[in-house]
DNA sequence: TCAGATTTGTTCGTATGTATT
DNA sequence: CAATACATACGAACAAATCTG
């Protein structure tokens, strides 16, 4: 992610980096840099979608990234949550 | 899959099973069967959509399926071609 | 038990961009 | 250039699971 994104949160519309990458990185960053504790929800998709202006579906997108890189476990009505043991950093 | 999947080739909208899973399964049945030799391309997005009467992204998301099944390549501006290696059957 | 709010899951529609032929 | 096809992203709607009152 662009030194804009780590500094300030936000996402860049314009970038080669696809939103739900980015949004995904950010995210990653906050879990590894322990801001979202294990077993602690992260903010729902409309939450995300409303801070990052974003739609929820590519809010859903960023979450299923995160799902792949074993980051965080979802269930559904609730939430998802940090995964406990998450794999080292890529 | 039920019994009618097997037999028309067709979905049930009202299956508890997702649209984009069972689709999945008619296509990975025909990949098995033969019915869509190695190499060759399955029918497009909107093939797809059209013939089962289900929208572009559901059959995208067939398609996200199935390569997460190893059993499709895609390769964008060319379409998505059986898999030389199919993993054994689930 | 029930109603409502919250959250994730699925589906459809549409638009724009990019790569290949 | 045009046609085809995949990638991303927006909006909208409803269903299903969960939780709270």
């Amino acid at each position: 992610m662009s030194e804009a994104e780590k500094a300030s949160g936000q996402l860049d519309p314009h970038s080669a980096t696809p939103l739900y990458i980015q949004l995904a990185n950010v995210i990653e960053a906050a879990i590894r840099a322990g801001s979202l504790a294990p077993d602690r929800p992260i903010p729902s998709e409309h939450a995300l979608a409303d801070e990052y202006g974003v739609a929820r579906l590519t809010a859903r997108r960023a979450a299923q990234e995160l799902r792949e890189r074993q980051l965080i476990v979802t269930v559904r009505g609730k939430g998802s949550f940090v995964a406990k043991n998450p794999p080292a950093q890529a």
